[in-house]
DNA sequence: GCGACAG
DNA sequence: ATCTTGTCGC
């Protein structure tokens, strides 16, 4: 964890600072491995209620046992969002609730899938990349549709298949295609990995569905989390 | 100026 | 992100 974390890095007054502090973090991502051996992985995502007026953003990190893949562990927050949803800018909407849901884990993973884009972003800093060097964690971005960049060539239909994502002249990330007739995943390195091992880690996550177990395990939990807020508890007969 | 635009 | 059951296709 970087010293005691800039405000801004985690809830800007505007959009302006937010861009700057996209911009001092961006510089901080590490784009080669650097992580011990895996044991534990980490899944996160959020959820949020359709016109919710209080603007409520559902956290889930979950955590799961490496080999094998069976969740043995997590922890879900809530907290209001400070800003609305702006392309480019999700980091800022949900990592305060992300980061009040890791403070709550019992152990902490050796690496972290995020539901989001890594550096596949204008200025070098998804929600992936946001939340690695916030907490200094190697972390991964699983997208599930485009923010920015186009595939190299077209993505083959057969399951495995990969495309590397690239805008501007540069590589951000690759298209993997994880089940046939499915549309792929957008897979960017978020802190301390590199491309290649990010897609590899996303590939050994896989389970048979479209999103690789950790990513879609957080999101169930995440869904779980906001169907229980408010929801009464049945009283014990007798 | 116009269109695109993670969750 | 979220609203929602069945249904069509592999």
């Amino acid at each position: 964890m970087p010293e005691s974390l800039p405000p801004e890095w985690v809830d800007p007054p505007d959009l302006a600072t937010a861009r700057a502090a996209q911009v001092a973090l961006a510089a901080r991502v590490e784009t080669a491995d650097r992580f011990g051996p895996v044991r534990l992985i980490g899944g996160v995502d959020i959820s949020n209620t359709r016109f919710d007026p209080e603007n409520l953003v559902f956290a889930a990190v979950v955590l799961l046992e490496w080999p094998g893949l069976a969740v043995v562990g997590g922890a879900s927050a809530v907290e209001r969002a400070r800003m609305p949803y702006v392309p480019g800018f999700l980091g800022f909407r949900e990592v305060p609730a992300l980061l009040a849901a890791w403070a709550k884990l019992e152990a902490l993973p050796d690496l972290l899938l995020v539901d989001g884009h890594g550096i596949a972003h204008p200025r070098g800093l998804g929600i992936a990349a946001h939340l690695g060097v916030v907490l200094d964690i190697p972390s991964i971005g699983v997208a599930k549709s485009p923010l920015v960049g186009r595939p190299e060539a077209e993505l083959a239909a057969e399951p495995g298949a990969e495309q590397p994502l690239v805008w501007k002249g540069r590589r951000l990330g690759t298209l993997l295609r994880t089940r046939k007739r499915s549309n792929p995943l957008y897979v960017s390195l978020g802190h301390r990995i590199s491309e290649a091992s990010a897609v590899d880690w996303v590939r050994r996550c896989g389970t048979g569905y479209r999103l690789p177990e950790p990513t879609r395990q957080a999101h169930l939990a995440a869904n779980a989390a906001r169907r229980a807020h408010g929801v009464a508890i049945p009283a014990e007969p007798g």
